[in-house]
Formats: structure tokens, C-alpha cells, sequence
DNA sequence: ATAATTGCAAATTTTTTGCAGGTTC
DNA sequence: GAACCTGCAAAAAATTTGCAATTAT
């Protein structure tokens, strides 16, 4: 269980109780849009408003504390930063599980970037297919 | 050159001059967010409305000639469906390039996939940095 | 001839902004 | 106490929708 307020004030950021929620809702769900982020968080604290989280997704951001899962055909979810991983999205339940990354694959990109004379910065991988639990609904 | 005519009723739309627009612009700046279309396609068809824009661009995601490039921190693009690559991002000048993926990244994505009994559909990799002319212009 | 498509205008949805009052350090 | 944050309401931006006129096949 991470320690919100460490983390906020380590990055610079002040370590008010909406932040913390809004935090504490992404860690427990892992992946969240604007809109989920929300309708959890106002269960905890209603009158925390749109605009907060809003504020807060961009600054977090800006601090190294979240990270923008951007998917093709919706919106986009956030996680905390957390070491590099690739992205299982699940396109019938919608639902994403973080997957660890071999070194392989980084081995692979830094080579490939190099060829072109890229600056790597951040490696972003989306997998898209049906997770195990919709295969078995599915059938 | 693509024939844009054929390559619309191949895939079960019909070929208005709007839409065929809209293919040549894409393909010629390769990835384009509908912002980005509108102002070009205006250019030859000032009438060309953004209604149409987002309908079409919908409807070609549907009908595999088109797909989506979501972006972290910006609007998603849009590129024609081709064989599969990755996209090296600029976050200087905001460009996207094409890289061929090798075979080898393709392998250790099924390979990771079948470990979670996932059923991979469609791979998506985002590398994002800073490509050559922007790294000689900052420095 | 028929069914699909366009462009407009209006509606909806999503995101951003300004600012007064409240909170954190 | 100073700087930073929040929540509200309003503004701006992005996307979707309905429909009459037009166009492709």
C-alpha cells in the first residue's frame, strides 16, 4: 500500500485529501478513465468535483506520479508510473492487465530506434485481443 | 498510388469524392488527427464539412481501411490500415514515422500473450523520443 | 430508382478556465 | 502568512445527431 502523501510532497506536489482518493481509486482499480476515476471517488467524498480530477490527472502527470494509457477507440485510462510494462486490453470487457516486459522486447526497440537515429524516452505497448475469462463467457 | 475508388467499394462503401479526399490527405502526411484532416481536405474541398469528416472516419475504422493511432498527451490520429509497424513518436515536433516491426517483437508478444491465455488480436507499440532533426535543431 | 451520403445547424459531451473561499506547509 | 488548491459556474472545444437535399450505383 502506497503512502499518498510521501508520494505527493516527494514530488513536489501538496498532499491534500482529494488527491490522496483519487490515487488510492487508481491503485485499487489499476486502470481508470476521467469519468471512472470520478464516479468512485465522489462514493468516498462527494463533493469532490470534475475539475478537481481534471487538474490533478494533468499535474500528476507533469510530476511523474501518473501515466496516460492512451487505447484506440476510448478514452484513456491512468495508471501510477510504475516500472515499464506492456498493456493486455481486453476488447469485449474492456479491462486491462499490466504484463511485464522482457528485456527482450527493450533490447529489441533500443535497436530498432537506433537505426533512425532516435531519441528513446518511453516505450508504450498495447496489446489488444479477448482476456482469458471473456473467451470463456464468449463460448 | 493507391486507387482510392476501388480500395472504398473493396470494402463495401461507396466512393465519394469526400471520402477519397479524405484517403489522399491521410496518405500523403501518412498520420493525421481530424483537425488536421479538416484543414487539409478544405483546401481542395472548401465545403467538406467535419460532420462528415468524424462520420467517415468512423466508418472506415469499421471497414478496415482505416485505423487509429491513440497518443499520450494528444488527439489520436488516424493512418491507412497497412502491414503491421510501430510508431516512433517525436515529443518535440509532435511527427510520427513508421518502423517496420521485426519478426522478433511479433514472437515475444504471443509468446508473453499465451502465458496469460490471452487471445491476441492486434498489437500496438508507441515509442515515443526525439527523431534526428529535432535532436540537431535542439542542440 | 434506391439506398447511401452529405452539409448544416443544433444538441451533447468533454475539457478548460477564472475566481472566491479554504487548506497545506 | 504565503502559496497553493478546491469547487463552482461559465466558457470553450470536441463529437454526435437529425434531417432535407444530393449523389453513387
Amino acid at each position: 500500500m502506497t503512502d499518498y502523501a510521501v508520494l505527493l510532497k516527494a514530488n513536489g506536489l501538496k498532499a491534500t485529501f482529494q488527491r490522496m482518493n483519487i490515487l488510492e481509486v487508481i491503485e485499487k482499480h489499476g486502470h481508470m478513465s476521467v469519468e471512472d476515476i470520478y464516479e468512485e471517488v465522489i462514493k468516498v467524498h462527494p463533493s469532490l468535483s470534475l475539475a478537481t480530477i481534471y487538474k490533478n490527472i494533468i499535474l500528476m502527470q507533469e510530476n511523474g506520479i501518473l501515466v496516460e494509457v492512451p487505447i484506440a477507440g476510448k478514452k484513456s485510462k491512468y495508471e501510477l508510473l510504475k516500472s515499464d510494462h506492456m498493456h493486455l486490453i481486453c476488447t469485449e470487457c474492456g479491462g486491462v492487465e499490466d504484463k511485464m516486459c522482457l528485456d527482450k522486447t527493450d533490447a529489441i526497440f533500443h535497436e530498432l530506434t537506433e537505426e533512425e537515429h532516435f531519441k528513446l524516452n518511453k516505450r508504450q505497448v498495447n496489446l489488444y485481443g479477448v482476456c482469458e475469462k471473456c473467451q470463456e463467457t464468449g463460448a
